[in-house]
DNA sequence: AGCTAAATGAAAACGATTTTCAATTGGCAG
DNA sequence: CTGCCAATTGAAAATCGTTTTCATTTAGCT
């Protein structure tokens, strides 16, 4: 789990530079334990300091996904990205693709498939993405 | 396998006009058994009907998908979502970070992981992404 | 306190996609 | 076969999310 003040020492030892912008960034988003769009970011921040860019936003979280602070949900007809919060360690998402709700989930074994998949490709495969997609509990009980 | 007349028939069904430029497109994603970009499906239509406007393409391949004809990839970091041919069978991909080759494999055990997912958290799970990433042969390869 | 490279915000640029709208056309009805 | 009308088309403009540019400000070392 990465607090705050982690972070910053983390983006401190690569040799960014703490601003107040960047403290409002960390803290909308390790204060949301929900997976947010930029926007969501965005609008979460501006609450704290309207007078802050998108464009800061983006840059900020490009930095945080570059040293795997933050992932990313590949999911949707449309396929927006959605930025979400702490990784850190490898896991996966289970999406309600009526409310948008995602569970995280870690344990994924699919490494006799990779092996698999090794073998007849001769690929040198280093990632995968799984996702699942359904309905939640809730969207389920309130279609009845 | 679905060849061009089968599509058309199928458009036929769903009350969709069968007009030059749909026969063309379909002829373009038919006639190529690789992944392409919208600009791909473009050009290569556009070398058989240089007139043919790029919002046909966009809203033919909005039907064609909606119809379960083609299918999305979702990988890379931007999001960016590569449109590909006929899916009508469940199936994956392994794509390369380099080439942006695409591999489609089918099977993928995840009955076990998905039970007890469903298990966990109540969803109905009804679809799920799975793509694994790496560098192809050939870029290894170019590599050395 | 002063300096400098990094960071910021506004505006413009951008690429992919969607909307709008007037003109055209596929395919059924007569 | 002909006419009609809703569906389809293409051009242009609009939109969306993101990135670039650039002049100004600032974090953080000296």
């Amino acid at each position: 789990m990465y607090t705050e003040k982690k972070i910053e020492n983390l983006l401190r030892q690569q040799g960014y530079k703490i601003t107040p912008q960047r403290r409002k960034i960390l803290a909308a988003i390790t204060s949301v334990n929900e997976h947010m769009t930029t926007a969501e970011i965005y609008d979460k921040v501006c609450q704290e300091d309207p007078g802050i860019g998108l464009v800061t936003i983006y840059r900020t979280l490009d930095i945080l996904t570059e040293l795997g602070l933050l992932c990313e949900v590949h999911v949707g007809g449309n396929c927006r990205s959605y930025l979400m919060r702490r990784p850190v360690e490898h896991h996966h998402h289970l999406v309600c693709s009526e409310c948008g709700t995602v569970v995280d989930f870690t344990d994924c074994d699919l490494s006799g498939l990779e092996d698999r998949l090794t073998k007849d490709t001769h690929f040198e495969i280093n990632g995968h993405i799984l996702e699942f997609t359904g309905r939640c509990r809730n969207c389920i009980v309130r279609a009845k």
